[in-house]
DNA sequence: GAGGAGATCGTCT
DNA sequence: GACGATCTCCTCT
C-alpha cells in the first residue's frame, strides 16, 4: 500500500519532511563552491536545492542524488578524450551547466568543478520535488492529483532525464549558463538542510570506470532514481 | 517486481 | 556508421 501523502496545492506542496524549504531565504552557492573536485562537489550538493525562474514562477527540487565525473582522469567522462565542440563548458570557469542530449530523448544537466582548464563536474541524477510540483508534474506529462503517492510523484524528477524536462532543461536554453549568477533563471541554493547520510555507489549507466563509488545519494530517500539504497 | 527491447538523434571516429 | 552518463512500454513470473 503506498504511503498517501498531503493534498496539492496550488503551485506548491509539502509531502515529505525532506521538501520543508525556503525556496526564497536559500543562499545561492557561490563559484568558489563548485571551485573544488567533483567528488567533494558531488558529495555537498546532496541536500541542496536546484531552483528554476519561470517568468514570475519558481520551480524547485531538493537534490538526493549526483555522480562525480574526474575529467580528463576518468574513462566515463565526455571530457576524457579532451576537449571537443559539445564538452567545451567542462573545461570552462566552475559553476556552469554542461547540458548533453543523449540516446536521441533526453537531456542531462552537469555542473562544472575545479578551476578553468581542469573538466571535472558533477551530473545531476535526481531530485525530490519540493515547489512548483503541479506545474513540474505538467512538464512531464504527468496528472497528479490532491491524492498522489510517493511512488506517482517519484516520476517527476527521479532521473537524470526526468529531472530535465521537469524543469524544462535543454541544451539550447541552458548549456554553458552561470549557475552561481543572480541573473541566471536557474541556480542552486541552500537553506540549510544537511542530509543525516550519504552513500556512495557505483555509477550508472556507463560501460568504463564501472566500480568506482563515484554516484552518491541521500540513504534510504525515495526520490533517488532506481531502487532506493542505503 | 524484474528484465528486455525499442525509440531516436547528436556526437565522434 | 556505431554508440550512448535514459526512459517507457511490454511481457513474464
Amino acid at each position: 500500500m503506498p504511503r498517501r501523502i498531503a493534498a496539492l496545492k496550488p503551485g506548491d506542496v509539502a509531502h515529505d519532511p525532506l521538501a520543508d524549504a525556503d525556496i526564497r531565504g536559500a543562499a545561492i552557492l557561490p563559484r568558489e563552491f563548485f571551485n573544488r573536485d567533483a567528488i567533494t562537489v558531488a558529495r555537498e550538493l546532496l541536500g541542496k536545492l536546484l531552483i528554476r525562474r519561470e517568468g514570475r514562477r519558481l520551480l524547485a527540487g531538493r537534490i538526493v542524488e549526483d555522480e562525480a565525473y574526474l575529467g580528463e582522469n576518468d574513462p566515463a567522462a565526455h571530457a576524457y578524450s579532451g576537449r571537443t565542440p559539445r564538452n567545451f563548458v567542462l573545461f570552462g570557469p566552475p559553476g556552469r551547466a554542461y547540458v548533453y542530449f543523449i540516446y536521441g530523448n533526453h537531456y542531462c544537466l552537469n555542473v562544472s568543478c575545479m578551476p578553468e582548464g581542469e573538466a571535472e563536474c558533477v551530473l545531476f541524477r535526481a531530485m525530490e520535488p519540493v515547489f512548483g510540483t503541479e506545474a513540474m508534474a505538467r512538464e512531464r506529462g504527468l496528472e497528479l492529483g490532491p491524492t498522489a503517492t510517493v511512488t506517482q510523484l517519484r516520476m517527476i524528477s527521479s532521473g537524470p532525464g526526468r529531472m530535465s524536462e521537469a524543469l524544462r532543461i535543454t541544451r539550447e536554453r541552458d548549456n554553458n549558463k552561470d549557475l552561481t549568477s543572480r541573473r541566471s533563471d536557474l541556480w542552486l541554493g541552500d537553506d540549510g538542510f544537511r542530509p543525516s547520510t550519504i552513500v556512495a555507489t557505483p555509477r550508472v549507466g556507463i560501460t568504463k570506470a564501472i566500480d568506482r563509488p563515484l554516484r552518491f545519494a541521500i540513504a534510504q530517500n525515495a526520490y533517488v532514481s532506481g531502487k532506493k539504497i542505503g
